[in-house]
DNA sequence: GGCCTATCGATGCAATTTTATCGATAAAAC
DNA sequence: GTTTTATCGATAAAATTGCATCGATAGGCC
């Protein structure tokens, strides 16, 4: 079967994907040839019947009885996401959160590779951050240019976040990954995808907060 | 009105409820008083009827034509989050991530607060990171009990991740914040949240790949 | 003061998302 | 070789989520 194309895949099968795949790399390391959907959901709190429809998607395809070949179905998911090659992107803001992505050495199995970071602090620009040195941001422009760059990451402060952004997209950035919390403004075209921590952290406490108020109850 | 206490608050609604308290504060600080559903949507892709029934669920009340009290508002949204009192944490995990976690200014106004760090480096053990002591494992269980710790984060590599959940809910921990992105067991009764970047970023690159692939159509 | 307009809050409808059902198929068991 | 069982793939049903409508209300305007 073909892969979707213009994308009617929703939000939610989407974020599936990734899921699906550290499990299916860790069984691919473990020397596993083939896997059932209902294996794959067992690690989850979802059922098998949703992980066959997320893969669907894919274009992948299995066999009754047997499920689907490992390798098959990392390629399948990392073709799909966009994974299979890896993009370069800019990075902006290094402070705490921007080191740590800097430093994340998994990127690239994500289809991403960090190549250059950008700040506007004079006391970091010059230094060095894992082996990458920390640029001024009059060089953004240019080297986006340059370098064909499409993915822009926002690493700073809420306050200077929405300038980064049009910084971003005015030297020809497509997509922006941000960590800030503040909600940003971007033009049609351009995509625009916010990483929020304090959504997970917001589910975390509410319910943590009914589990102390009322563990009796179901 | 009173907030809805056994949660059949949905997760989606649960998730948007910090971009709403994002947009008060900023409100707030510059002196408004007053917020009607619609303008907060319009910092959104999504319109002022959901806004209004995600309100509902903390215990809000507005007043037809001017909308809701900010102070107010932000209030109910904190308390319903269980953001108004600050919880205590204890963090795993002093590598990259767990550096930047430390160093985040800004956890006390989502409701968190990390008292201390844990790790099993011995290289680690003994040094400070943000002015907190990286501690060894062993340390863990008897603080937990007697500094009554809820919240654990867990920031170590994902082959540490389910020894360091087994051994917080060991301990006594009742909620675990993950990052890693293996997906971890859990007993009834303790609360997993995943904090998986790599969802966000499955989504970017996937809408970028058909950006890039066929901007003609849409 | 009466009318107009923006907004809340409630109810009902539409779309999306998840789950269940069912026949087909391929491997395993007997 | 036949039966049994696990799984896929498709379709249909159920549940959830998001959206629209409508009356009520409070403030602004004439
Ligand atoms: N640290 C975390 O764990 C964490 C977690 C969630 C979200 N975030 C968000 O990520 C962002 C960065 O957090 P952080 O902890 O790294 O903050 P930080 O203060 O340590 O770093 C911010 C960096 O951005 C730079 N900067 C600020 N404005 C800039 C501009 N206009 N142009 C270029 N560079 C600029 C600063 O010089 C600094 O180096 C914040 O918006 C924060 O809310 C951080
Ligand atoms: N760095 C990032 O930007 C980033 C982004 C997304 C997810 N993550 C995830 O967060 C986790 C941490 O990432 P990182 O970049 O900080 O890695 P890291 O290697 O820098 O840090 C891991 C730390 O955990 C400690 N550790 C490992 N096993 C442990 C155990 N069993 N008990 C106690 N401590 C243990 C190590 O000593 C080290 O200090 C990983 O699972 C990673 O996939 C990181």
């Amino acid at each position: 079967m073909e892969p979707k194309i213009l994308s009617a895949v929703s939000r939610s099968t989407l974020k599936r994907l990734p899921l699906y795949l550290h499990v299916l790399e860790d069984l691919h390391r473990r020397g596993v040839v083939y896997v059932s959907c209902t294996t794959i959901a067992r690690k989850f709190d979802f059922g098998p019947i949703l992980v066959r429809k997320d893969l669907e998607v894919t274009g992948a395809a299995g066999k009754a009885k047997i499920g689907f070949r490992v390798a098959g179905l990392i390629d399948d998911i990392k073709k799909f996401l966009g994974w299979h090659n890896v993009q370069d992107a800019f990075l902006v803001g290094a402070g705490n959160l921007g080191k740590a992505l800097l430093g994340y050495q998994d990127f690239d199995s994500y289809g991403l590779n960090i190549v250059a970071v950008f700040d506007n602090d004079p006391r970091k620009i010059g230094t060095r951050i894992f082996n990458k040195e920390v640029l001024a941001l009059d060089k953004l422009a240019p080297l986006v240019k340059r370098m064909h760059i499409n993915i822009g990451i926002v690493a700073v402060s809420s306050e200077g976040a929405q300038a980064v952004v049009d910084a971003l997209v005015a030297a020809g950035i497509r997509a922006v990954w941000n960590f800030a919390p503040a909600p940003l403004e971007i033009p049609e075209g351009v995509i625009l995808e916010n990483a929020r921590l304090t959504q997970s952290l917001a589910v975390l406490t509410n319910k943590l907060k009914s589990l102390l108020a009322g563990p009796e109850k179901e």
